[in-house]
DNA sequence: CATGGTGTCAAAACCGGTATCGGTACCAGT
DNA sequence: ACTGGTACCGATACCGGTTTTGACACCATG
């Protein structure tokens, strides 16, 4: 077994104590100019990497950020990830990440888990949680900030948008736009409860509007270009009169995009597409699919700034929500009406 | 300021030791049931939590496993830390994932502060490190695999596969199917020496068919769609005679396709695509954009499961290579040859 | 010259666990 | 009754840093 370098070692080449070795390489005060040269060249020297195991529980503070997110094949993820590590970089943070693939046992694991590193700050993903996770963020006694969602009661931060408005407007917009024959196509709706929110504001603002939903299909597993190319044909077979389909995301839409394509069925004029993220898919075909841009980045960034916010203060995060509306983008839907409008 | 629950408080609960009490919650032997009992009893009423920087600092090994990545935006990388994700799911270690963003001044402190927290193994992406990393990688004494690549030396293990053969492969491959008048579209090239790989293999077996590239455009950001569209209209402007185009990766193959889609060119009848990386993108326009299927979960989970068995050995990782052959899909440009053949 | 402040460093206590080792208690065998 | 083995438990010494405390040298001040 290897024998790993310590401070000890440090101290010893350079000749001062182990204390004045661990000030200097901190650029704590107290040392003389000389000591620092010594004991920086002694560490270069014999290959010396600090241990942050020793130091964070010695300090009885990590530099770490736990980012609890339920999965990463899902682009959006990846984005809110980004934000967070770009807005954490330089702030002497580091985010770590854990998976939850949106399985509540796994996500109380993960949780767990991440405290036991006793992190600086935690960033989950969503605001319901199952009464043992959620006891364990309440006690956990340090900045938590729940993002991705605003539709309900935060335990501590919260960044994000309401997923039930968004449903909501995407509906009214496509009203007042003129489509009236509209269908849904969604994925995961069981463990993704996001998409059933937007789901719900969806039906919600038709209702407003007096329209009813035309018809649906929904598919449990993730989504993807090719589960909205099926679900697509399969809605599109029985319900050809349709003038519009919202999805529950982009990859869906895209995938319906790519169908009607193939039929040579004219997008948005015989029928409207509308996703919701604003992946990069989208302005690939500038126009042609609708779709709300959510501030995934953003939310990233905004948790962050809250959670060094909280930890400049000292002060524990209360309950506070910062709602970031996400912008609707109809793109060519919004300037032609359907193709064979309502009598 | 707050008073973190510890084992000492959980043995005082149960009436027995801090060393019982730390045995029972590890389910070592050498405690009786009644013991167990009552020490799990009273960890959960007092809702403690374990402290991971305590006991891998006593323990001598943590259960992490860093993970070393140039790029989150990039689904790509997703997609392997996915697979290592998955495969060490259940195993008891943890992926910690750091970021790099291509900057080999930040590797280098992404890859010191890994070590820093004395992980049981490291995973990073490509072969090639600057002096001072490739040190840092040599001298930690854990199972190191470097994935992604095989075009070099590798320090330790090595997970991947010959980006240079892919790009050869390809221009075999296109030339064969009666493409000869080819275009090729990259971005990133400076930062990411692999698509600079694929690109010098690809020039080389199309000299080695004795065709010449007909011409090439490429951007030093990062790659999307909307930059393969930019640069597939300026290519195209200026060399409507191509009936081929190489893209870099398969994000601005999707941005060219969707440019020859405006313009109704026949997509591979008059012009082919062919991208890399088989992205989800692809199979939603099937046959459509030939592409370079790349085993990215796989490589995850290869790299991982090189890692347990260094780890269950014990001995240090040797340097050894594992290949693992991409699948090169043409689509219909196998099948169809271009619409003016060559006289 | 005594006094006190300042800059520099080292010894010791501690962070919250685990490894080690040496005890008890209890039972079976003789 | 004595021995030996086994199951269980706890005191103690770490792990590798940081924080605290205090010592020492040096200088300026009254």
């Amino acid at each position: 077994m290897h024998k790993r370098k310590t401070l000890q070692d440090v101290a010893l080449a350079a000749g001062v104590s182990k204390m004045t070795a661990s000030r200097a390489l901190r650029g704590d005060k107290d040392v003389s100019q000389r000591s620092i040269m010594r004991v920086q060249k002694a560490a270069r020297e014999i290959g010396y990497v600090g241990n942050h195991l020793a130091s964070s529980l010695a300090g009885k503070a990590t530099d770490l950020i736990g980012v609890v997110l339920p999965n990463l094949e899902n682009i959006v993820f990846s984005h809110v990830l980004n934000g967070i590590t770009e807005t954490l970089y330089g702030t002497g943070l580091q985010p770590v990440c854990g998976i939850t693939e949106y399985d509540p046992e796994r996500e109380y694991e993960v949780v767990r888990n991440m405290l036991s590193w006793r992190p600086t700050g935690l960033i989950v993903t969503g605001l319901e949680f199952p009464a043992d996770t959620a006891k364990l963020l309440r006690e956990a006694h340090i900045p938590v900030v729940q993002i991705m969602d605003t539709d309900g009661d935060p335990i501590g931060g919260c960044v994000g948008f309401s997923h039930h408005q968004v449903g909501f407007d995407m509906a009214q917009a496509l009203v007042q736009s003129g489509r009236k024959r509209i269908g849904y196509i969604g994925c995961g709706l069981g463990q993704d409860n996001r998409a059933q929110k937007r789901f719900d504001g969806f039906l919600a603002g038709l209702q407003q509007a007096d329209v009813r939903l035309v018809a649906q299909r929904q598919d449990p597993g993730f989504s993807s270009i090719e589960t909205g190319r099926h679900l697509t044909r399969a809605l599109w077979q029985d319900h050809p009169d349709l003038d519009c389909i919202y999805y529950s995301n982009d990859d869906l839409a895209a995938g319906g995009y790519h169908h009607f394509n193939d039929l040579q069925i004219a997008i948005p004029d015989q029928v409207g597409l509308v996703g919701c993220n604003g992946l990069d898919f989208i302005s690939g075909v500038p126009g042609r699919i609708g779709t709300t841009r959510t501030p995934r980045h953003e939310i990233g960034e905004a948790a962050v700034r809250m959670i060094l916010q909280a930890v400049a203060s000292g002060a524990p995060l209360a309950p506070i929500k910062q709602e970031l509306r996400p912008e609707i983008d109809l793109g060519l839907i919004a300037t032609q009406p359907p193709a064979t409008p309502d009598p």
